[in-house]
DNA sequence: TCAATGCTTCGGCGGCTGCCGAAATGTCAT
DNA sequence: ATGACATTTCGGCAGCCGCCGAAGCATTGA
């Protein structure tokens, strides 16, 4: 009774042209804001908010705020390959979507990548689950960690800037981010930067050239397991 | 633009929960009469058939009289790999699906099976391909052939009972058929029944029990070769 | 502090669509 | 032929939903 209503409200959802256009911009992947949104819809922005909030409800969308902009994005892969088998049904052959369907399945990209200036992907998770299970983050609120003591310490002893981190006021220090592969929250804001500024530092991952993804070096693979005890 | 219509729609539709009952229903696989898919979905007869022809025009289904009954089913694979999505996305772990799930990638199933009382699969699929690439099967109107002169001289050397498939005056006698698995029409009617007969008199395929599955013996394999120049 | 910008909420209008009752069509059984 | 059954078509009603104008918050920058 519930999963059918569940799944047609999903459908109905998706099932209105000014939805769909928004949905369709979003399968690149990036976030837009409701204005962005809005425009490629063909709608006012009080309209684009409506259907912009009712998706965010039903979980087919994401939002951040950012200052006065409102960034949308998919929810998570399931979303994104409901809209690529809708457009195989449909008949469209090539489109934006099959860069996103490209990448979407790009293993190295699932498994270590950049998110804005942090890692993500298997290996940002992992980073994540080694400082929360040692105690070294605790959750402060819903969307945000303290790095506690023990984590000061650890964090002093890899080599990462904490001071710089703390310095930059205007963000967050450690907050929650979804990763989009791995739907769990990775650590971002600026400890999540600085984080991820040491292991370029110390060679333990590189970036890719013209591309997010990022590669773990061999030493990388070793600090994974002896500083934080995690194996990817 | 209109790819972005075709799409809503296609969803617009999913997104009715009679529909969706509906297709719920389907995704076993098989075909269904309009008045079971209207008490499926908890509609009178009337509205069903509404929805029944709307679906239908859209390609999400496949209709086909029979006597005064008219039987739907899914109009192809596609239509099912939404469903199965859009299930996922709704957070449905078990439920029919996941046995239609499990039966559609069954590669024995894929392989070779019944439809009705005639081969379908890739074996179904490989008796009808040599048929009509040695011409012994030429299309005769949208969606049935005629044997040919060599063909009727072929059926009767295999053994085909060629007599008793033409005495059932009733049903088609060469009719196109779709494959769910393959994507394309294998040889089905009264024709169809009697080929796949004479695999099952020679030894050449198995039924297995309480299943649509067909097993192909290694005499039938030899036999496809050396008959039909086919290789599965 | 004030204006500009981005976004959201509220209220009301218009159209679309799902629903059923009634009736027509087509098929099977006697 | 006649009645029973399955399905479809027609017509009209009711409710939902997308749309925009107007107004209200929040953030940014002068």
């Amino acid at each position: 009774m519930t999963t059918v209503n569940a799944l047609s409200e999903i459908a109905a959802l998706i099932g209105d042209p000014a939805r769909t256009a928004m949905l369709q911009l979003l399968m690149d992947g990036r976030a837009h804001t409701a204005s962005d949104l809005a425009h490629t819809a063909g709608v006012t922005a009080q309209t684009a908010s409506g259907h912009l909030s009712r998706m965010v409800e039903a979980n087919l969308l994401a939002a951040r705020a950012e200052g006065r902009n409102r960034f949308y994005r998919l929810a998570s892969p399931d979303v994104a390959q409901v809209m690529e088998s809708l457009m195989t049904l449909a008949g469209m052959r090539a489109g934006p979507a099959s860069r996103t369907a490209a990448w979407r399945r790009d293993p190295d990209l699932r498994f270590c990548r950049t998110c804005y200036d942090h890692l993500a992907g298997q290996v940002g998770i992992a980073v994540t689950d080694s400082l929360t299970q040692h105690g070294h983050l605790e959750p402060k609120g819903p969307r945000d960690w303290t790095l506690t003591n023990s984590g000061e310490l650890f964090c002093e002893r890899l080599g990462v800037d904490l001071d710089g981190a703390k310095k930059a006021e205007s963000r967050h220090f450690a907050r929650q981010c979804l990763d989009w592969s791995e739907r769990r929250p990775h650590i971002s804001g600026s400890l999540g930067a600085a984080i991820a500024d040491t292991f370029f530092k110390r060679g333990w991952a590189e970036r890719l050239r013209r591309s997010r993804t990022v590669r773990l070096t061999d030493s990388g693979r070793r600090a994974l397991g002896s500083h934080f005890g995690a194996s990817v």
